[in-house]
DNA sequence: AAAGATTGACCACTCAATCTTA
DNA sequence: TAAGATTGAGTGGTCAATCTTT
């Protein structure tokens, strides 16, 4: 349904349905897992990715850079996201001694102990809604094609500039 | 990595990789193909997906009600939506005659060209990103598991009321 | 000039409240 | 009162411009 007059060959009915489903699927389950995170632990997605990433630092804090890499997101966003997390006093900031353009951030205790409450609620989330659902062969198959297509993507021109950015850090 | 001390039972390697890479490869994914769209033709995925469902539509016309069943969004989604997309002059918006208090939404010439001159882009990106790089088994494995999860999502109750509210309609 | 980070304007989505008609 | 739809406030994201330090 819906395929308009494509001139040079429309998608098959395989393919259409292959690529539908994957959105759908995609749209509603990130929408069903973070309302379900949020509700049980106060926290976001995003927030248990920044968290969980502190959390396993050497000693508890990070770069922003660093945190950069591990979470993959624009600068900006990150910056944005910090200093709202920095106000419900989850994350402190510090400055960085090697580098004065950089900046650090440090769980803090409430931090800490929201992130280690949340841990157990993401686990089962994700059994319920992915990995329960599907055979090993089928949990293998997906991380597999997850690959693929994050392979073709880091090819992607559009990306390259994320990648370069990101490569010349020392981690 | 990054795996807290969980105290019933973490996420074991193979869960959290096949977890892990379904969330960035989609939101990767998402992030690209969304750029790549607005860059080629000026539609968001999501003006495409309005724009196709009033394009396949028997007079190019449809209800608010009958697109909102179509791409399964909350309603107050679909109503900023749509009056953007007014705005840019897209779809244009009539009152229904059988029910007053409903909305009837239209293409537009410029929404017809739109779309129609979309519609390759969307194929080339769709096929280069997704259906091009799976063999045909892993296609079909794909929507399938797309499918088991779309099952099990909208067995939840946080689901419950959306698809009930959808339900009442005579589409 | 380039890198690390922040800021502000703007856009899209959600939630809850509201308005109108059935 | 409930259903169809709209509205406004609040949140989170992007982009481009900026500031400071290297």
């Amino acid at each position: 349904m819906a395929s308009i007059t494509a001139p040079g060959a429309a998608l098959t009915a395989r393919e259409e349905a292959a690529w539908r489903g994957l959105r759908r699927m995609q749209t509603l389950l990130a929408a069903q897992m973070s309302r379900r995170l949020i509700r049980e632990t106060g926290l976001s997605e995003a927030d248990y990715d920044i968290l969980a990433a502190l959390h396993a630092a050497p000693d508890r804090r990070l770069r922003a850079l660093a945190l950069r890499c591990t979470v993959q997101w624009e600068k900006s966003r990150l910056s944005h996201h910090l200093a709202r997390m920095q106000r419900r006093g989850l994350v402190e900031r510090e400055d960085c001694v090697e580098d004065s353009r950089g900046a650090v951030f440090g769980l803090t205790d409430a931090g800490r102990i929201a992130v280690e409450g949340a841990a157990q609620s993401r686990c089962d989330a994700v059994r319920a809604f992915v990995t329960d659902l599907l055979t090993p062969v089928q949990l293998d198959l997906l991380a597999e094609i997850s690959d693929v297509i994050m392979r073709a993507l880091a090819e992607d021109p559009e990306h390259r500039q994320i990648v370069h950015e990101l490569a010349s850090d020392t981690v």
